[in-house]
DNA sequence: ATGCCATCCAATGGATGA
């Protein structure tokens, strides 16, 4: 099974550089982030003329996440549970079946956190938080699952080309790091990292001040593998090439393959 | 390094992103 995530930065004014990536990468499941509309104004049957299926939490102007599956979905699941007055679409979770095998694909667009510190940044701690203890209780079924999405964290200084840009950072404080390794510490496998463990790729690159041709990058986009899924990891792809299409995400897709 | 670019909504500017 091929799993991707990938903030689209919307869906409907990259639609273009989002259909070509599908028809040419052939993913099996995909988590799309910051689709930037709400449910009624996603293009379903685009995506269904492409042969996937859409499940979407959608919200106007910000946020909103979505799977899209070649594979049939069940047992939806949209928010992230632990605040229920957090009104942010950042989380979409659902069983994928593939015969026999099953998967729980967890689709997540963690927050910004920027101003820190603030307001948005203590909700960014807390929404990490939030999903440790969501990552717990998956934990205990000893099934596999994978928690997929833009985490907005810079795990380590070689994940950034100009980690010294970004020390006072949201994506890089010292505490924001902790709270990820907290979440791999849990139990979970860093899905890239884990299979190459000195590669030097990024995921996102900022629109401004030439930040792509000087491949000033950062790697965000992460695939957390519970140990069920962790024990099927084949492989893992950073989407480079995304980023050169014309009208592109400021971020590229990542995938995995599970057995 | 201070949003230099891009998106959205709505109105020719503001909020947001990383």
């Amino acid at each position: 099974m091929r799993i991707a995530t990938w903030n689209v930065n919307s869906v409907k004014a990259h639609l273009e550089s989002v259909t070509t990536w599908l028809q040419q990468a052939k993913p099996d499941v995909v988590c799309l982030q910051e689709i930037k509309c709400e449910d009624h104004a996603f293009p379903v049957a685009h995506f269904e003329e492409l042969g996937y299926s859409s499940l979407v939490h959608g919200q106007k102007t910000y946020n909103g996440v979505a799977l899209l599956s070649k594979l049939p979905m069940e047992d939806v699941q949209r928010g992230l549970p632990g605040d229920a007055t957090d009104e942010q679409a950042r989380f979409i979770a659902a069983t994928v079946i593939d015969g026999t095998n099953a998967v729980r694909v967890c689709g997540l667009y963690l927050p910004n956190g920027n101003p820190a510190p603030g307001p948005k940044y203590d909700y960014k701690l807390a929404w990490i938080e939030r999903l440790k203890a969501f990552a717990k209780s998956e934990l205990l079924k000893e099934e596999a699952f994978v928690l997929a999405g833009d985490y907005n964290v810079i795990p380590n200084p070689e994940d950034a080309r100009n980690p010294q840009n970004w020390t006072t950072d949201a994506l890089f404080l010292p505490q924001t790091r902790q709270s990820f390794r907290e979440l791999l510490a849990l139990g979970l496998t860093e899905s890239f990292r884990a299979l190459y463990p000195s590669k030097i790729e990024y995921s996102f690159w900022d629109y401004q001040a030439g930040a792509w041709p000087k491949n000033n990058g950062i790697r965000i986009d992460h695939l957390l593998l519970s140990p069920q899924a962790a024990d099927r990891l084949v492989s893992a792809e950073i989407h480079k090439d995304v980023r050169g299409h014309e009208k592109p995400s400021d971020h590229v897709p990542v995938l995995i393959e599970l057995q």
